[in-house]
DNA sequence: TTATAAACAGGATGATCACCCTGTTTTGGA
DNA sequence: TCCAAAACAGGGTGATCATCCTGTTTATAA
């Protein structure tokens, strides 16, 4: 039986999480830069020993947040939605939809996570911005995919997939540039009706 | 005459000048939280306690930059070739192509200062978000105008002119984050060409 | 010429930060 | 049960940074 003098219970994955948890939470809202392992020591709980354990480096720290968090984000909101949706185009519209209302709802904008730490860290240090190079490629990948998929199946003929895909990244992010830095989520939802509605539109 | 112990020649604007200009070098490669007023002091070849005459704190020095330079750059890239050109339309594709043109020649891709800016620092503080906001707005503001005018004259009569600038500013500035990101200049011109040559593209 | 303010120099300072080090506790397998 | 490794605690450290302060030099206006 646990004798009265256990103070302790490791929970290093527990741990770990805890500690990704905060730090993509304060990268979002500060940025690398302005968030201080003191901040995350703090607000996660973890004594400086117990993070030097499991993130040697502010470094190492924030490729595992860009990994496992940014990343996963970027997976959440776009791949899989898209891969549900009937097309790509559609798919596409509802996304912009669906973080729109949630930018509403929640009434102040943040910020596209993965745009944030790429624009503060892409030029910073090489293993960063392969990381995040990657991430772009790799949701760019997804819209050209689905577009494909439309194509074969006879719709959307004459649609670039590479181009449709790489406008649509550029849109969503510069909207949400613009979103966070005037506080005001219609910039999002003005330039998603610029995917189409009918057939006359910028994106259709 | 000048006697042989003048030792120095106040030139209070020129000094001024020459920090601004290596403070937004500074900014633009290294972000705002990277660059230490040492950095700035040796580059400019400028003595702390001028520095601080100058600009008392790296807010007022950060404002500053933004106002005189950032906003400058916009300027100069966007609304005078938009003023001069023949539509709007026009205007912004020959914008995207000499910005193509550019970062072709140069070989590396640093990014938008605005966007840069924005993303680092409009969540930090009320009065930076205040000024970039300001910008964005200036440059949406500049488009538009010019497609009201094409519209004066009976051109682009289905075309919104406010979604319209708001999507163009939107899909340049993630065009320069993705590019900036994966250093390819390409995926600009490849957004570039969403701009619609013809009648059948999206942003057409 | 002289007084006053602006312009500039350069070192001091206190705070902060990332990282490290030493030691203790917990865990899991032999 | 025991032992080695993992997990964790917490204080220390050198470096860096923004800002300030005191003093000196230059410009300007009376």
């Amino acid at each position: 039986m646990p004798s009265e003098r256990q103070k302790r219970t490791n929970d290093p994955e527990g741990m770990r999480q805890r500690v990704l948890d905060k730090t993509a939470e304060f990268f979002q809202t500060r940025g690398f830069h302005a968030t201080s392992l003191g901040d995350v020591m703090t607000a996660s709980g973890v004594s400086g020993g117990a993070l030097h354990h499991h993130f040697p480096t502010k470094k190492a720290l924030a490729l595992a947040v860009i990994e496992e968090r940014v990343a996963k984000v970027v997976r959440r909101t776009w791949m899989e939605p898209l891969q549900n949706a009937v097309s790509a185009r559609d798919g596409v519209r509802l996304v912009f939809a669906a973080v729109a209302d949630r930018l509403e709802r929640q009434g102040f904008v943040r910020g596209c996570p993965l745009n944030n730490l790429a624009h503060e860290l892409s030029l910073a240090d090489p293993d960063f911005r392969a990381v995040l190079a990657g991430i772009f490629e790799e949701w760019r990948n997804a819209i050209a995919d689905k577009m494909r998929a439309d194509q074969q199946a006879g719709r959307e003929i004459d649609v670039d997939p590479e181009r449709f895909a790489a406008s649509v990244v550029a849109l969503y992010s510069g909207a949400m540039s613009m979103a966070k830095t005037a506080q005001d989520s219609s910039l999002l939802r003005l330039c998603a009706r610029e995917l189409g509605e009918s057939g006359r539109d910028m994106l259709n």
